[in-house]
DNA sequence: GTGAAAGCGCTAACAG
DNA sequence: CTGTTAGCGCTTTCAC
């Protein structure tokens, strides 16, 4: 079938045990010579270890988990890609699953990755409690939290890297304010996520600071209807979210002149609810999204918005697992959460409040 | 360390090879009573078997491979959950790979796939040449093309699986041309794919069927400058192609009055340059794009584009792959083809053209 | 400095 | 019907 490394050591001469040593770099054991034989061999007959095999002997293996809510949400594709590239670059792979929010998905995915020998997984997850994947935590697995900070609950060597989702809202909500606008709204979706209630947190944060109370404005959080975590389409529902968030937003008496989107999908799918409201937005309507996702400068208007650091985050989850990895069972990792710094990205879905 | 075939066996007081013959599903070859006995110990011990132990033994992999361009293009994000979703419901599983389209990392990938034990990939490329893939398909490979026809090259077992996009090009532009639209250009970027190559087929043949010839139609395919294959930034360049492309063809005596871009990404760019050049899309300019991604419904305005049948596309990759695994060396697989038929999603992003 | 041997967890003949 | 056995390809002591 394939080639092995008996081939190799009959082919250099040598035995399997010193291809074996040339392979995992134990070069120092033997004569320049016998290994630049062995890597002759192996070039000549185009060796490749094989995985499992390796695998099985070692336990350890060379590939990662990755699990998000959905790779069609281009925030998540871009997450992705960064992980796969700071992981490609230390030799490690990346198995990609989507979860579409569902906790026991994420449980099953986790015990096959498990099964499958990978010892390291991204999980991205806002729920607040995590004790549908803490046996697999107990047994020995990774795990690094992705876009949720630390809960009480938490299996105290637990890794959490988030963007600052508070002061993202905080930044986004002020800039609303100094252009003007009074009557503000939050679009957010079901609160039952950590990274949405800090979200709010920081968006209430700001209108305290602008001497604006709870009553100034309104936290549209939709009904189980609306809620992408409530029916398992993955992230594909925040459009609609957002767009049946304007529409009965704009239709109230006082509606609100500008919006907080929860991210970009749900400030895109704002837009087009205004659209068809016949609002002009940048002008009539401002609305902040929150990622930035690629899309989100080629939106019409071009997409105000809180930006992640996507690249940065990516090389830190990665950093931490490994490390997590490569400490396994040296004990002592000391838990806590990461958060990164969002930076308001200003373009024209936003401007001054218009006159009453 | 894991619990293992032997622990289970032990609980249940049978030999190991029953409980692999349960676990197999052959389980007609024993009394129910020994059968309920081993599954109780399994589900008691919370047994799950070792992949890699089970892969070595077997050279079976439950996972297949999936290569694209980018996931952080929406439309690669989306078949990616697509298939995964198949793929999922037969008990595999799906290692995804971002080629950034460089011809090396696609093998590099397949190389290691393999190396893995990874015996199906679906790869989504559409250069002309699959040879720097073929060592691999003649080692046993099951391959998939995606979004490429099949070339006379080709192995002759391959499998390309493809809207027809000849077929949806010619729709976009006859569509166009029914709404009086006269000058014309397509937006392609560089034309050494496979796919690119025909669209522009269906692009010229809808104009001819219109009695117009090429000296009506402007196919603007950039410079290497705006070219994603060449920079290999993936596909995110591709709003920047159409913004470029849109820049220079309005800048002309004698702009065109719609445009037919190569995909969605482009479409939007497109868009986004024609409001920086103040024109208004649907009215002043029509613009067409190619995928459907999930945005194009949410873009301002909405995207009339060319809907690919990502579901049952991702759904016959994976019918195919599996059949060619598990055929395995059967040899006689008839290659060629399949071609889905793309569908024109109207929205208003196209409208007749305007008076001369 | 190099090789022989044991075994990771599992499956699939083949015996019993 | 169930158990015994012999590896899959590799790594890693431990001898030489």
């Amino acid at each position: 079938m394939s080639v092995t490394i008996h081939q190799v050591a009959a082919e250099a001469g040598v035995s399997p045990s010193t291809v074996s040593n040339v392979l995992n770099g134990r070069s120092e054991r033997m004569l320049p010579q016998t290994r630049e034989r062995v890597e002759e061999a192996i070039a000549r007959l185009g060796y490749r270890p094989n995985g499992p095999a390796r695998q099985l002997r070692t336990g350890r293996s060379q590939a990662l988990g990755l699990v998000v809510p959905s790779v069609a949400n281009p925030f998540w594709g871009t997450f992705a890609r960064h992980l796969e590239a700071a992981a490609l670059q230390a030799g490690y792979r990346v198995l990609l699953c989507n979860s579409e929010r569902d906790p026991a998905r994420e449980r099953d995915y986790l015990e096959e990755l498990w099964a499958d020998g990978i010892r390291g997984v991204v999980l991205c997850s806002s729920l607040p409690s995590l004790e549908h994947v803490l046996p697999l935590v107990e047994r020995g697995l990774t795990l690094i939290a992705f876009d949720r900070t630390a809960q009480a609950g938490d299996p105290p060597s637990l890794v959490n890297i988030s963007v600052d989702n508070a002061v993202g809202t905080e930044l986004a909500t002020r800039h609303l304010l100094q252009l003007g606008h009074r009557r503000l709204a939050l679009v957010s979706g079901s609160l039952h996520s950590v990274n949405r209630r800090a979200r709010l947190r920081g968006f209430e944060a700001a209108l305290e600071e602008f001497g604006l109370t709870a009553a100034d404005a309104v936290v549209w959080s939709g009904t189980a209807d609306h809620d992408p975590a409530a029916h398992g389409y993955g992230d594909l529902d925040f459009p609609d979210l957002g767009r049946s968030a304007a529409r009965e937003l704009l239709a109230t008496g006082r509606p609100p002149t500008a919006i907080v989107a929860i991210n970009d999908m749900c400030a895109l799918g704002i837009i087009a609810g205004a659209r068809d409201a016949g609002l002009q937005v940048g002008t009539d309507l401002s609305v902040v999204g929150f990622d930035d996702i690629v899309l989100a400068d080629l939106a019409t208007p071009p997409l105000t918005t809180v930006r992640q650091p996507v690249p940065a985050m990516a090389d830190a989850a990665f950093a931490h697992l490994r490390a997590g990895i490569e400490r396994a069972g040296n004990g002592g990792a000391p838990g806590g959460s990461l958060l990164l710094r969002p930076e308001l990205v200003v373009r024209s879905s936003t401007g001054p409040a218009p006159a009453p």
